[in-house]
DNA sequence: ACTCAGATTTAGGGTAGGCTAAATCTGGGA
DNA sequence: TCCCAGATTTAGCCTACCCTAAATCTGAGT
């Protein structure tokens, strides 16, 4: 209910802070102070300091020394953050020429600054889509998810045949090499051979095959036949 | 040149006064602390204290008591963002439904949120417009505007025919009553009688009459047939 | 049970940009 | 020429966030 007043109150800091402990939280685990810091770029002590006013605004439950998590106030303003993020994504793409290498910066400050009026319509523009650009899923109005974390392309058995769900956004350029092995959400190919320990995988996509190193393996989720 | 480093560094803040300061300046007029406070709505004490700090910045030329001109570096950000808002503007009506009374509010958000690159590409899947929403002429990017000030409907003779230029963009509900009149920028009509002393106006716009008062008089500028 | 490296918090400091109240300037009228 | 109302600036304060350096905690390994 604080959150009704907070909504309009919140600086683009504490709604950047509360995307990156979402995120970093799969299932309500706790969000250590050093991974917040390192995902935000800034220093240690900056975060404790945030930390503590957050918690008082009553946004984190916050237990020194061990870590946060998010309250179901700040809870639904992550969703809302993040339903903004990757609606604008996909909004870009769609209709401004914009890349997948290159949306995520974008809507990085766009989030703070579009109406919750100009996000609906997007989304009714874009026929409400169900994803974005990096398969990433979008939040609802009201704050529910499908969250379909694929399992890593490291992870997947060789032989099989699957299909991308969602890539990390962050680093262009590593999107872009992405891109250009034609690996992209949606896409489907085939697993041929895993080395193990962190080894080199070959994949074969539309009837041409890489080989990538273990970093793309925790970055390409993917997904079998099953469902979808 | 100092601009160009200063470029990605303005605070919205700043943005915001020195757009402010160059509507508040025809052709190079000093604009006076409290005049921008007013536009702003902040004290004159805090306008004295930003005034001093984008003076040492080099984008105000400051004459203690008596008033404030951008430098060139200052107008010429001014510019970049007037381009911004009105661009902003002009897409959200053409692309995302808004009306010329909703537009404002939004645009003068996203204006400091934008990349270069966004501001391109809205103008260039609008055709590179000359104005926007509400008449005024939006500036080419590398700076250079054509203020077509029209004159106020107040000023216009009692008999002429003319056309709407442009009509003052503050204020939502002001802006819904004049389209309700069927008056927008390009709309061509009659000023039928105008009564001395500030007194009403009447007009006759596509077949209707309509009496208005001063406060309309000096917000709707217009322009004979002559040029455009 | 101790220890200490690494994680975290605290202390102290900086910038940006607001505000109110007090001091100061300026120009028009007597 | 003088005076004072109104405009402007200065003084002092506050909030939000960021930083580095110092203090403190915690737990894994002996
Ligand atoms: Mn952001
Ligand atoms: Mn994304
Ligand atoms: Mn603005
Ligand atoms: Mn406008």
């Amino acid at each position: 209910m604080n959150a009704a007043l907070q909504h309009e109150t919140l600086t683009r800091s504490v709604e950047d802070y509360l995307k990156a402990i979402y995120r970093l939280s799969p299932q309500g685990r706790a969000a250590s102070t050093s991974e917040i810091a390192q995902r935000l770029e800034l220093s240690p002590a900056s975060v404790s300091g945030m930390v503590k006013r957050l918690s008082e605004q009553g946004l984190l439950e916050h237990v020194p020394y061990k870590g946060v998590q998010l309250t179901a106030d700040g809870r639904r303003a992550a969703l809302r953050m993040l339903r903004r993020h990757r609606l604008i994504e996909a909004y870009l793409v769609a209709f401004l020429g914009y890349t997948w290498d290159t949306v995520h910066e974008e809507a990085e400050r766009l989030e703070h600054a579009v109406s919750d009026t100009m996000v609906e319509r997007m989304a009714a523009v874009l026929g409400n889509p169900a994803v974005d650009p990096h398969g990433d899923p979008i939040p609802t109005s009201d704050g529910d998810i499908h969250e379909t974390a694929g399992i890593p392309l490291s992870e997947v058995p060789a032989g099989a045949r699957v299909e991308v769900r969602q890539v990390e956004e962050s680093q262009p350029d590593r999107l872009r090499y992405i891109a250009s092995l034609g690996l992209r959400p949606g896409v489907r190919f085939t697993v041929v051979d895993r080395q193990p320990f962190r080894g080199p995988i070959t994949i074969e996509v539309a009837g041409r095959t890489h080989v990538v190193g273990s970093e793309l393996g925790q970055v390409v989720r993917c997904a079998g036949d099953e469902d979808a």
